[in-house]
RNA sequence: GGGCGAUUAGCUCAGUUGGUUAGAGCGCUUGCAUGACACGCAAGAGGUCACAGGUUCGAAUCCUGUAUCGCCCA
């Protein structure tokens, strides 16, 4: 022994030296070749908010054992990482971050300021959070890494785009949308988390409008400031309450405003409640459905900062009521609900429990908002649909393989239907269907200033009399097209007219533009044409208008330009696939990786972003992004819950790479993923740093420390000899071929569990094979001949060794690869069969089924058996160590396998085995074990023993006996089963029945022995 | 309210198409400085498979219901 290894295994000496000499020889980086078996992964873009969590280490940490071990089966593997410029939630935390630092809001700054204070941001922790994941191993192609927001995503965003508006799937509506009143923004579905309140559901009386009438309807709501916007109340078509009342009116309280009572069979559940309910199409989903169905007016009572507007106001029992500029859902609603009890129409108020959506990002409830906003069609295509645009069809959307589908969703949905994009596991993918299936149009414009602009640029036209809107836009159209010529981009650019308009004066005219050239352009016509008359006759504008009928851009509004709004975040990560990869473009890249071979994702973004990139990825490529789809299971504290910041019980993965290093952090992680979608993992406090950390990390970081020593130990012991090869006629020991059989049963099984992502699976059978077989029995086995420098024994070692740091390698690929460092240069080279000497490109083992040796494994399990029942009797009676032991096994077979075996067995055991035949007989005060593997047999070591307790031991196993074989017997003697089980059952169990009263005999034998 | 999932040893989890005596790691108990490793070695104890029905020759496994918990959607 004079290898010159620390007896302790430090990865903080080790991970980043071997990392950066992983860089330095390019190993990760990957290009187009020849080579026909590819692997491609995109990584799921962190969000440059934050550091990196748990979330993020388990799946870098599966992500990287996929890549890794493809990369060593000789794949043309790529590895693309990147990270997200995650719009509203950067900008939310660096707008904090400047208030509290510097009291200024965003408003204070100016939008150019602000996207500056933002990219600052981004370099800092998008190096942080690069850094982080090299440290944790990750084998990515770091030249090509993307951020979502620079030029090559840029583009792709503004081809999509394009193409999508060209094809009419993004439009432009007024439409109800979840509004962050304090950040001002649209915020997605899934942005919003429901909290229940405690509230108040109040009653109230609404006088009916007819003469002489002194009948009231009334309606409950928890939201009484909202009834200032009401436009109707709906009532049961069938309810007989209310029947007469359908088509008359109701006088609004506060407002005065008459509002039709309506009858909707959808709104209204008679049974609940009065049967009445206010209708608000402005500030409720439901409500907006009931208005779009009925043609009710929409009153929207908020100013984007949650304040009541000028509509909040009238006049009523002949006094003037207002609640402008009142906060809308505190401030209004207290005083419209004191008004109302002035009043006396309150009927009722009770305490009511209701969920209440509530921004992700500014923890303020959300408030439904009438607003302007661009969407992207999910839903199937009619036909009429497309007849504005220049490009009519048939209906459907085209996929840019030629393909003819009904919709971008149904698009998806039939990619996972058909089977082109495989969902592990499997029931993940109802999730997937049932939202798709939704169809619902996806808002994409946040009112924020960090993400990608809208590239629309839209004019607001005037309409003079005697002009036909039709008419008036073509002539735009063609002036715009005519400018965009001048500047050489008309190709460019799309011209789009919105006909949501209710303004019989004024009409939008959208230019979409693709490139940034033609960005410019349109800043141009822009300037000039709102300008300045002088600027119309430079472009000749009035001659292209038609003489003095004269128009004009109405300079005033503040859409005389480009769309100040930005994209929603999910557009630029539906596009990841593909912008990556350089689309647009038709690379050799995207050619050769595209699509990626699976995606490692966490399930809450399996609908928000994976439909998303499924959906894209047909629409502008022709193809799916990835074949496969694996949802890995989320962590989860001890208590069930999910790990934040906020609730302080997070453990941060840098944390325990430097606790425990990162082969061990990734080691825990992959034996936790298993196909449960949650798992736990108890956090404590780790008394020296004060940080959260889990005992479940010990497990991974005693096993780097196994394989460490096993390593040291072999090196040391096959020193001064170099390469070595199995020579088959040199197999002769029982247990060089059995450890070559577990082993070559471990790689096949590694396999298996990789290509089918069971984890878990892959690192139980590492672990079991390196600590259990490997240096518990075969180690301990052939200690002897290793010091004799047996070199059949160094060949095996040596085999078993690089196997296995191969196996492990994609796991733990540090710790693997350092030991790979020591290895004898020959013996590297011989099991190298590449390229660089490293293990990180070292060829993948190759499963031998010749090496599986099933009758190894048998005996080397009764050997296994043998050994431990000696121990076992020496470990309940000191006294037995070193005594001679008598076996009586109860065949002539099982007789000749132990005397075969002497020599394993008694180094093991530390004993003698004195006697082994079928007819020895029992020493006195022996202490005895009853033997059930291979045939059965009886161990004995005399003179040691304590009556009562051997006693008490046999009977323990003599009652669970009993109990086996009366179940057994029953089984057995029912004609049924007899008849109905395959033979295969019934004589196996016919088998073990048999040596279940065999060892009963035994163990009776025994006790009655012992006088018991 | 709808959907998905979980409930197996003190804890965290396995358990394949239903089929021989339900497994692992941690923790616990006992013993051990043993020429690789105490982050170790040897051994042991520990389970009414949430509950109630059902299907079946046979159920941790399939079905129905109940309870508790988690997640997603509305």
């Amino acid at each position: 022994m004079n290898i010159d290894l620390p007896t302790q295994y430090d990865p903080k000496s080790v991970e980043a030296p071997i990392y950066k000499k992983w860089l330095e020889a390019k190993v990760f980086h990957a290009a187009p070749d020849g080579r026909e078996n590819r692997f491609s992964i995109v990584i799921p873009p962190p969000n440059v908010t934050g550091a990196l969590h748990l979330g993020h280490a388990i799946n870098g940490t599966i992500q990287d054992i996929l890549t890794r071990y493809h990369r060593m089966k000789g794949d043309n593997t790529l590895w693309m990482p990147g990270i997200d410029h995650a719009g509203i939630a950067t900008q939310a935390v660096v707008e904090k971050t400047i208030f509290e630092k510097e009291k200024k809001s965003r408003h204070d700054l100016g939008r150019e300021e602000l996207v500056r204070r933002i990219w600052e941001w981004k370099e800092q922790f998008g190096a942080r959070i690069l850094s982080q994941l090299q440290a944790v191993g990750e084998s990515c192609d770091w030249d090509r890494a993307r951020f979502t927001l620079d030029e090559q995503c840029a583009k792709a965003v503004r081809e999509a785009f394009f193409k999508m508006f060209k094809d009419g799937l993004i439009f432009r509506g007024k439409r109800l949308v979840n509004w962050d009143t304090h950040l001002q923004t649209a915020v997605a579905d899934d942005e919003i988390y429901h909290e229940t309140v405690k509230g108040q559901l109040t009653s109230i009386k609404y006088p009916v409008a007819a003469e002489g009438n002194s009948e009231f309807l009334i309606v409950a709501t928890t939201r009484p400031e909202t009834m200032l916007g009401d436009t109707a109340v709906a009532v049961h078509p069938d309810d007989p309450r209310y029947k007469h009342l359908i088509g008359k009116q109701v006088i609004l309280p506060l407002v005065g405003r008459k509002i039709p009572v309506i009858a909707d069979g959808l709104l209204v559940d008679p049974k609940f409640g009065t049967g009445v309910v206010k209708v608000t199409p402005a500030h409720d989903p439901n409500d907006y459905a009931t208005g779009v169905r009925h043609g009710l007016e929409q009153i929207n009572l908020l100013t984007p900062d949650g304040k009541v507007n000028e509509n909040g106001a009238g006049e009523f029992a002949d006094r003037k009521y207002s609640y402008v500029g009142m906060k809308f859902a505190t401030a209004a609603r207290k005083a419209v609900l004191a008004d109302l009890e002035a009043l006396g129409l309150i009927a009722e108020t009770k305490v009511h429990e209701h969920e209440v959506g509530h921004s992700d990002r500014s923890k303020t409830p959300i408030e439904p908002y009438l607003s302007d906003q661009w969407f992207v069609r999910m839903g199937d295509v009619e036909e009429t649909r497309n007849a504005k645009h220049e490009t009519r069809n048939n209906g459907g959307i085209t996929l840019a393989d030629g393909t003819r589908k009904s919709g971008l969703a149904q698009a998806a949905m039939d990619a996972v239907t058909d089977g082109r994009v495989k969902i592990t596991p499997e029931r993940y993918a109802k999730g997937y269907l049932d939202w798709l299936g939704q169809k619902r149009d996806w808002c994409i414009s946040r009112q924020l200033w960090w993400g990608h602009r809208i590239p629309v640029w839209s004019f607001q036209i005037q309409i003079w009399e005697g002009e036909s809107r039709s008419d008036i836009l073509k002539r735009y159209r063609d002036l715009f097209r005519r400018m965009t010529d001048a500047y050489g981009v008309s190709d460019q650019v799309i011209y789009d007219t919105r006909d949501d308009s209710t303004d019989a004066h004024r009409v939008w005219l959208d230019c979409c533009s693709r490139s940034l050239q033609a960005d410019e352009a349109l800043i141009e016509i822009c300037a000039v044409v709102t300008e300045t008359r002088a600027g119309w006759d430079k472009l000749k504008a009035t001659e292209a208008l038609g003489g003095d009928n004269w128009h004009w851009i109405n300079r005033r509004t503040p859409f005389g330009g480009r769309d100040p709004d930005v994209l929603d975040t999910w557009f630029s990560s539906a596009l990841w696939p593909l912008s990556t990869m350089g689309w647009p473009e038709q690379t050799e890249l995207l050619k050769t990786f595209y699509p990626t071979s699976v995606l490692s994702t966490a399930r809450d973004i399996l609908t928000l972003w994976v439909a998303r990139m499924v959906m894209f990825g047909l629409y502008c490529h022709g193809d799916v992004p990835f074949r496969n789809v694996y949802i890995h299971p989320v962590i989860q504290d001890g208590e069930g819950k999910i790990m934040s910041k906020s609730k302080g019980n997070g453990v941060d993965p840098v944390d325990i790479i430097n606790s425990h290093g990162a082969d061990a952090m990734r080691f825990t992680l992959a034996s936790m993923a298993t196909e449960t979608q949650d798992i736990r993992m108890p956090v404590v406090k780790d008394p020296k740093t004060g940080t959260n950390t889990s005992p479940k990390f010990d497990i991974g970081r005693n096993f780097s420390n196994k394989i460490w020593n096993a390593s040291r130990f072999i090196l040391s012991n096959v020193e001064g000899n170099s390469e070595f090869r199995i020579q088959n006629s040199e197999l002769k020991a029982l247990e060089d071929r059995w450890i070559l059989s577990r082993l070559h049963a471990t790689i096949k099984a590694s396999e298996i569990a990789i290509n089918g992502y069971h984890f878990a699976e892959l690192a139980q059978g590492l672990y079991q094979f390196f600590w259990t077989d490997l240096c518990d029995w075969y180690l301990e086995i052939s200690k002897a001949r290793i010091k004799t420098g047996d070199a059949a024994v160094q060949a095996i070692l040596l085999e078993c060794l690089t196997t296995s740091l191969k196996l492990l390698h994609p796991m733990m690929p540090f710790i693997t690869e350092e030991i790979w460092g020591k290895l004898p240069a020959e013996t590297r080279k011989a099991k190298d069969e590449t390229r660089n000497g490293m293990i990180v490109t070292a060829a993948w083992p190759v499963f031998d089924a010749k090496r599986v040796d099933a009758a190894a494994e048998t005996q080397i399990a009764v050997i296994q058996a043998v050994t431990s029942a000696i121990r076992e009797i020496q470990n309940r009676y000191p006294a037995a160590k070193g005594k001679d032991v008598v076996i009586k096994p109860r065949t002539a077979a099982l007789q000749a396998i132990i005397e075969a075996s002497r020599g394993i067995i008694e180094p093991l055991a530390s004993a003698k085995i004195a006697v082994n035949s079928p007819t020895a007989a029992k020493p006195e005060d022996a202490a005895t074990s009853v033997l059930s593997e291979g045939d059965g047999a009886e161990i004995y070591i005399g003179g040691v023993i304590d009556k009562t307790a051997e006693t008490a031991k046999l009977k323990k196993r003599r009652d669970e006996l009993g109990k086996f074989i009366a179940g057994n017997k029953a089984k057995l003697g029912n004609e049924a089963f007899v008849g109905k089980a395959p033979e295969k059952v019934v004589q196996g169990l016919r088998d073990q029945l048999g040596k279940q009263e065999e060892e009963l005999a035994a163990v009776e034998k025994n006790l009655a022995e012992l006088g018991s």
